[in-house]
DNA sequence: ATGGCTTCATAGTGAAGA
C-alpha cells in the first residue's frame, strides 16, 4: 500500500498538479490538507473519473483536509470528537483495512499567541483521543501537516529559528507524545538525504536554496512501522509552475492492507 | 531582511500562512 500526504495550499489551483501526481504516483491513498473549499466546490466527479474515491471536510477560504483513495473508504469521522472546533482540520477513515487519520495542525502564527495556545490545546486534544483510537485501530497511520519540525536537522538554520514557532520546545514536546504512544516517523526509519526538508518559504528563492523545514509527517502505528519499506519526500512538484509550498511525503507498507488484490 | 510570495476575501487592501 503506497499512502502519501501533501499540504496543497488551495485545492481549486493545485487540482491540475494533483491530477497528475495521482497519474504518476498511484498511490492507494493521498492525504490533502488546506484544500481551501467548501464541501460543496470539492472536485469529486474529476476524481472519480481519474479512477480515485475521495471523503473530505473542507470550508470557505481557510484549512480544509481529504482523504483520496482507490478503495471504499469506511467508518468516516470528522474533526476530533470532544474537541469543539470551527476549523476542519482532521478526517480519518479505513482504507485497506488501515485507519488513516488525516490532520493538518494549527500554524500557530508565534509562540505565546492565542494561535499558539490554540495549537497546544489542539495537539493535547488530538493525543488523548489517539490513545483511545490505538485501541481501535492497531493498524493506524497519523499523517498530514504538524507544523512542527521535531528536531534540528529538520530545520535549514536552527540557530536563526531556535525558539520559533514550529521549533518550540513545547510543540517539539507534542510531537514526542504522540511518538510516546508507539508511533514511528515513517521517515527516519530510513537512511536519509541531508537536509531534507518538506516545505520552503515562496519568498527569497527558498526552494532553489533548499531553505526549508520537515512539517509534514507520516507516523505509523507500531504494527504497521514493521511493514514499512519507504519513506520519502517528492520535490518534484515544488519544482512546477505555480506549486504548493509544500512536497508531498510518501511511505511504502508491505502487505498489510494489500489483502485480495 | 519580521517579509522580500501566495491565496483568499474582496473591490483597494488586509489577513493568514510557515
Amino acid at each position: 500500500m503506497k499512502i502519501a500526504t501533501w499540504n496543497v495550499n488551495s485545492l481549486k489551483v493545485r487540482l491540475p498538479h494533483v491530477l497528475s501526481w495521482l497519474a504518476a504516483n498511484q498511490p492507494d491513498a493521498l492525504c490533502l490538507q488546506e484544500i481551501k473549499q467548501e464541501d460543496s466546490q470539492f472536485p469529486l466527479s474529476t476524481l472519480h473519473e481519474a479512477g480515485y474515491q475521495a471523503v473530505f471536510s473542507g470550508q470557505k477560504a481557510y484549512n480544509g483536509v481529504a482523504i483520496i483513495c482507490k478503495s471504499a473508504p469506511g467508518e468516516v469521522v470528522y474533526g476530533i470528537p470532544e474537541f469543539a472546533d470551527e476549523q476542519k482540520r482532521l478526517i480519518a477513515a479505513t482504507v485497506d483495512g488501515i485507519r488513516v487519520v488525516c490532520i493538518y495542525v494549527p500554524n500557530g502564527q508565534s509562540v505565546g499567541s492565542d494561535k499558539y495556545q490554540y495549537k497546544l490545546a489542539w495537539l493535547d486534544s488530538l493525543h488523548a483521543w489517539l490513545k483511545e483510537e490505538l485501541q481501535r485501530y492497531p493498524k493506524l497511520v497519523l499523517l498530514g501537516d504538524f507544523n512542527i519540525a521535531p528536531e534540528d536537522r529538520d530545520v535549514y538554520d536552527p540557530k536563526a529559528w531556535e525558539g520559533n514557532v514550529l521549533v518550540s520546545e513545547p510543540e517539539r514536546a507534542e510531537f514526542k507524545k504522540l511518538e510516546q504512544l508507539g508511533f514511528k516517523d515513517s521517515f527516519r526509519q530510513f537512511e536519509q538525504p541531508e537536509k531534507s526538508y518538506s516545505w520552503w518559504d515562496y519568498r527569497m528563492m527558498a526552494f532553489r536554496r533548499n531553505m526549508g523545514l520537515r512539517l509534514d509527517h507520516i507516523l505509523l502505528s507500531a504494527p504497521l512501522a514493521e511493514t514499512c519499506t519507504s519513506c520519502t519526500i517528492d520535490r518534484a512538484p515544488r519544482k512546477l509552475e505555480q506549486p504548493s509550498d509544500h512536497a508531498p511525503v510518501v511511505a511504502e507498507l508491505g502487505n498489510q492492507g494489500c489483502i485480495g488484490r
